[in-house]
DNA sequence: GTCTATATTTGGATAGAC
DNA sequence: GTCTATCCAAATATAGAC
């Protein structure tokens, strides 16, 4: 058995290996996030987490901006595979709203409180200068597209009663982390809040039924 | 006309001005937070505001925390007065709910959106290893206590649903300062959320009439 | 591609003179 | 009570050797 030809379209090795290098300090700043902070990232940890001198992460990232970047954009990647539905689409019926609303919800609430520091840098503003890149801000807005189809897939388009839900959804997240960290006090609460929602935003769903 | 004799009741002047300077030093650490966002707080900054070096600074206060301490208790005594409900408490009618409840929340809002550095401070956990002492603390609880006997004035005693009234407002504010800044988008949604949170917390106010 | 060496900046905090 | 003079630590980033 002779050896393969050298072809040109072969996938460069280097170029491959050298994402995954990215994808290793990206998932190793992860993890030192999760431990000291948002802003606490620092390039001499990240350098030794990963086995590496802080200077040589410069050959992979142009600054450490870049490297909150590349998490912002992963973040929201995983936002969308974290809260896409792979149920069947509701039928029109309140109950199933009510089903895939609450479906809804409770994805959204475990995929923020599961991680509270991606939490912080997808949906708040708190480290100071950075922004997202232009494409990962594209990422971005595409999950708040998929957000508002899953509302409308149960009834929800008005974008007032749009803002409503997201309001919802994240004070909830947001009183979880904030006030009790680790426990329950705000996911007990999510299913009211969903047939409140629901009953405001998708009355017609509940026509001649009793509240 | 002679001097007066010195009174040894007289209060001391000087401990009077130290806690001018130190007021006036908050005050100007307000200021660079606002600029700077919270974490940037630096303390060569704050003395080229306050005119004197930032070493001399430790002579109000020993450390940079103890300042955010001072910031801390102050914003949840503004807090209070910010939020306190100056009418006439409201009776026992749906009208007179919805407009004690549209006011809380109102003021609520305002009191959090005017002053987006202020609300993470007081709300949010973000500056690394930085926790209120107890003083500080203790007002944060009143706080919250006024906050739950406020809700309790217009017939929102059970704790689940205090819970949701905090959550819808935390989320309604929170949605406005990372997506709307300086905008309304969220504050047009405030009457609909309180109709809505009376309608599932105070059903009882509600009762044949229809919604 | 990773290293050593180093520049540069920034920022918190202390000691001691006046 | 404020200053000068420092110290110390941490952290980002660059230059150039191997």
């Amino acid at each position: 058995m002779s050896a393969p030809a050298k072809v040109a379209a072969t996938p460069d090795r280097r170029a491959v290996r050298r994402e995954a290098t990215k994808a290793e300090i990206v998932a190793a700043a992860w993890g030192l996030v999760r431990e000291h902070g948002l802003a606490g990232l620092a390039m001499r940890d990240l350098g030794e987490r990963v086995g590496m001198r802080a200077q040589s992460i410069y050959s992979y990232f142009a600054s450490k901006h870049e490297i909150y970047d590349a998490m912002f954009h992963e973040g929201y990647v995983a936002f969308m595979a974290g809260t896409a539905d792979d149920e069947d689409p509701a039928g029109g019926s309140a109950d199933e709203a009510r089903a895939t609303g609450r479906r809804l919800v409770h994805r959204f609430f475990s995929f923020c409180t599961s991680d509270p520091v991606r939490y912080q840098l997808l949906f708040q503003r708190t480290i100071p200068d950075f922004a997202p890149s232009d494409a990962s801000y594209a990422v971005a807005l595409d999950a708040y597209e998929a957000m508002q189809r899953h509302l409308a897939s149960f009834g929800v388009t008005d974008p007032h009663a749009a803002d409503l839900w997201t309001a919802v959804m994240t004070g909830l997240t947001d009183q979880q982390i904030s006030n009790d960290p680790g426990g329950d006090r705000w996911e007990r609460v999510i299913d009211r809040a969903v047939d409140m929602l629901l009953h405001e935003t998708a009355p017609h769903l509940f026509e001649g039924s009793t509240r």
